[in-house]
DNA sequence: GGATTCGATTTGGTATACCAAGGTGGTGTA
DNA sequence: TACACCACCTTGGTATACCAAATCGAATCC
């Protein structure tokens, strides 16, 4: 049985949406609904419609009358890992309760083959996605759909600071261990060591990210990316 | 300095959704494109406009080709309820560390003006809405905003049930006497205790609202309310 | 020279015409 | 009577024309 051919405003969206992904439009870039009709060979009907779907997703946002590609907001990344730690763990909580250990290894099994040291082909891209699509077939294992979409939301609006992260093979293989280490905490059914265990990568994750951006957000800024500092915060700590 | 005007768009937004939260279009209920143009008296494109942002808010979705009002979903509500005992448990520890007490105590002012004892002409709606805002004010402390947005969507793709709950004067009060305990914990600055309270609070809810939806669920039905049993879970409790 | 005004252009918002696909009902035949 | 077939109609998908508002620029006036 063949799927039917995905419509157009399904296709751009797809296009339009790796296009931002991939930083080929870049953060802050004003878009216009005439120019992205001539730029993807589709009319306004089908723009529209994936413009109303990635401003859904964060991916855009209005900007006055217009659209802009979401600018990277450090402010709202570090309020994205709050909401992740928050999240997954609770997720691997429920996990624990309720995923069998088949679904367990099942997820062990797609970590093994993204391990970067057995990854000798391994591109850039496949790197990346292979370290969010963990976090989310994590969550998946609560056997909540809600979280799972949250968790998802939450990682496709980080996806795009992955490509600005500094990421060495070592940075890699550190983040591949700590993967492995809430697996095996689930695996033994330890609800409070891998709850642990994750919050704090969830954490210092963020912690370097945000570190390598800070550093290097001149040099990014000059390549025309949008950065919002770190605003202060609306309600200060006390 | 004058708003302008919403455009159509908005205002059909607007309209539909409460017309869905209303239960005025009742849950399951088949929409058409075409229907609604005549219904609202607008036309197609900001008809579609509007069904693709309640469709991202899970108000209505695709149903083969067409559209129809989200039925409401048991086993979504409990979903939700485990989601918001994580986010807004996190969220009322954050609030805790960063919330001054002026920020508490205009919560708690909100609060006291929707105390339904004090309410004389409280109609049905101002008290189904105070309790929904409660909970995103609550969050709002966090001083994280997409934490806040995750409560509301949340508290929206809840918001039809709460018609449904059988809530009586007893129950209101029970409920608010619940919110004021997190607040006063919150004020006392004890993370811990306004954690507990507000999580047990939730679920609490929650178990209350599944009970009546269960006992009622005939004869909503009867009503043309469709109302998705509650599935069992994809993976299954140890 | 600088500010201002006015008009051309560009923009998103809206209405609508057309299309292909899917569904429905009726009719004719075995 | 039951089944098959076909015409029609409704549906969402798409393209496009038109509008009002905002913007940008140039020409003009002080």
């Amino acid at each position: 049985m063949l799927d039917t051919a995905p419509s157009q405003t399904v296709q751009l969206y797809d296009r339009l949406r790796a296009a931002i992904l991939s930083l080929e439009l870049v953060p802050g870039e004003r878009l216009t609904e005439r120019g992205l009709e001539a730029s993807f060979d589709a009319s306004r009907t089908p723009v529209r419609a994936a413009l109303g779907r990635l401003d859904a997703e964060g991916l855009v946002q209005r900007d006055g009358r217009g659209w802009i590609v979401s600018p990277i907001d450090l402010a709202e990344i570090g309020a994205l890992a709050e909401l992740r730690e928050a999240v997954e763990g609770a997720a691997v909580r429920l996990a624990v309760q309720r995923a069998t250990d088949a679904d367990i290894n099942a997820v062990a099994a797609l970590l093994d083959a993204a391990r970067p040291a057995n990854n000798t082909n391994a591109d850039e891209e496949q790197g990346v996605r292979a370290g969010g699509d963990f976090h989310v077939e994590l969550a998946a294992l609560a056997g909540n759909h809600v979280m799972v979409d949250a968790v998802r939301g939450a990682m496709t609006r980080l996806a795009r600071t992955r490509w600005l992260e500094v990421r060495t093979p070592a940075a890699r293989e550190q983040a591949w261990q700590e993967h492995r280490a809430v697996l095996d905490a689930l695996t033994a059914r330890d609800a409070d060591t891998a709850a642990r265990l994750l919050t704090a990568h969830i954490r210092g994750t963020n912690e370097r990210l945000l570190v390598a951006l800070n550093a290097d957000s001149r040099r990014l800024r000059g390549h025309g990316l949008a950065i919002v500092p770190d605003a202060p915060r609306p309600v200060p700590r006390r």
